[in-house]
DNA sequence: TATGAATGAGATTTCATTCAT
DNA sequence: CATGAATGAAATCTCATTCAT
């Protein structure tokens, strides 16, 4: 999608311009609110206050507080999205136990780049109020895996695809973001080691 | 001004069989409001109404409105606990492919025998408040597969066992709480195959 | 007041011994819990807890939490009352700035005698809740200055001794209980000193 | 769970008109509470409803209850302390018998000017909650009086200023509040007497 | 558009008192 | 008499949301 620049075309209002901006504004005050204070101190009041905006304002951007809050999670669940997806995208084309390996490298390296918001989002937050980005993001992934399997016939112990992308999805899943948040004794090489294990395991059994 | 506050301590009840039948209604209506009103309307209020008492009357069975929901969760993560547990341990003895399908097949049913309750905990509650609970059950089941790799040296591919059962229980587990919740499309056949090739696949690869 | 002992008169019910013995058993406790725990604390909860009764029970042999409170202070009262009077009734036949220190001194030891009480009931408890009681006693001591100075015609600056009396008692009065829960740095036998050399000096001068 | 909550901090109002005022509607109507109602029923919801707003907006400009009887107590004794001061400063230059009536005067005109408020505080407040403003204000005067003496050398009977102005205040402090809240029946003058040949006697004897 | 004071329902908790047993 | 569970009103405080300016 090429942004138009310089476009002829009347320019949308300049509040316009200010409302993006205020909503970034809002985003950045709840997130910091967030990692700052808390789930539990998440409050309209302190938003607008590390916002430097009146509480009232907010409402002049944002329905009410779930909204502020879904559009934080937002912001950050399309961060990962995008990390994760990508990760698998630019792999997709590899092959074997290297492209494994290096896909849940790349995974680990995603969740990790911002711990701090993922445990947020993981442990204090109830999950509710973030299952149907983390659904969209497993449904997104899973297509992929699913690509990736339908280029390779032959090659797994099952051509039910959607099941068998499912499985490894939600296991994988677990296991890297249990792995990022708890930090159990396990070396990043031997994690990956495993993981790479259970997949091919999963997949090239006879 | 603020002296030693010297606990009040709760005076034992001779009528052990008034409090304890109190404290199972509190349980109970805290159960039911969790179910039926969700976790953000869990109010004292709420819990007592429901249990057909005076919001005064919790306060003699329960030192906080947490504590009542600690109990309501800890009756069932015990319950879920010891169905897990038990499902393991019974088939500690046993071996192979069929051990591991009738293991999962177990966790499944125990799993479902509450999916309301396990949907509230799982989706609604934030993890933190489940969170030690949850780290007691896992490390209770990843003992229980160490005692079942260390009784069998040679058939699994790596000897590091506490890696791979934390792998296997992160992976398990994910896995048979979101088919009880989310119910793929997979068929509960299917789906016990698919464990067994995962767990069978990353234990006895080469 | 002589006791009847051996009576033949129809004993008291012997509850009444009862009643006797658990109300100076209630009266402990809520000194006890007054002085550990502090004016706010003083619950008809913790009293009977203290007490080693039910809440109920004390509803027998008080009408309600305030009566208790005022028999605890009343005791205290009563003692103090007895020290003070007893000091200057010890003394009423002496004369001078001799009799005048030794006054001074037995009532300082009185105060000084229960701190901790004396500290909560002028610290602690609204002035109103002992009112009744510290007017009693001023106007017991008042009249005994006031016997002291009609037996010594002549010696003294005024012949109204009410008012004479009114000024010493509450002058004396302040600076003795503050004497004690102050604990200015001033020694005692200059406290003594100063007290003397007010009181004479506003008795005898010309 | 819990983190450091980053207090935050009461916004400054730019409307100061609105704020200020608000918070003198505030004060008058704690006052006119604890007047009328008695300090036990000085209660957030009354205070709120005598100043004819929520509840919840009296936390717009106190942090809590203790703070807005605080405010009234402080605004009240600051008043007093002022008079005091201020009747002791303007004839610190005055000597004699003059002086300290003078000055007796006024102090018994500073504390009847709020006769009702000064009950209130004595009577119903437990004292420690208007220690620290009660000490403050008795320091105070102490210095003054402490000067006073200090310029006069060799009018004194004692050269410890200091202990001499601990008793003169101690001693007074009563008289003069006593004499404002409970009347007895000596009339200003010979009540002002009765200072003057304390204070005389005291300071001067031989 | 922006403000921020005001709202007011509602949450948790305490505790003096009662009354069936 | 004694019990102690039960009461329930009331207290303090929070916070999402509104609306006059």
């Amino acid at each position: 999608m090429a942004r138009r620049e310089h476009s002829l075309a009347p320019r949308k209002h300049p509040q316009q311009q200010r409302s993006r901006a205020m909503v970034e504004r809002i985003i950045a005050a709840g997130r910091e609110v967030l990692l700052r204070d808390g789930y539990d101190a998440f409050s309209t009041n302190r938003v607008a206050d590390q916002a430097g905006i009146s509480p009232g304002s907010l409402y002049q951007y944002f329905p009410n507080k779930a909204a502020i809050m879904a559009a934080v999670i937002d912001r950050y669940s399309d961060d990962v999205a995008d990390r994760v997806a990508g990760a698998l995208t630019e792999r997709l084309g590899d092959v074997g136990p290297a492209m494994i390996r290096a896909t849940a490298n790349a995974l680990v390296d995603a969740l990790a780049a911002n711990v701090d918001l993922l445990r947020v989002v993981i442990e204090d937050l109830p999950a509710a109020s973030n299952l149907d980005r983390r659904r969209a993001l497993e449904q997104r992934v899973r297509e992929l895996v699913m690509a990736y399997l339908a280029a390779r016939p032959g090659t797994t112990r099952s051509t039910d695809h959607a099941t068998t992308a499912w499985v490894l999805v939600m296991a994988i899943e677990n296991l890297t973001v249990r792995y990022v948040l708890d930090g159990p004794a396990i070396s990043r090489e031997l994690f990956l080691d495993e993981v790479v294990a259970l997949c091919t395991g999963y997949l090239a059994i006879a």
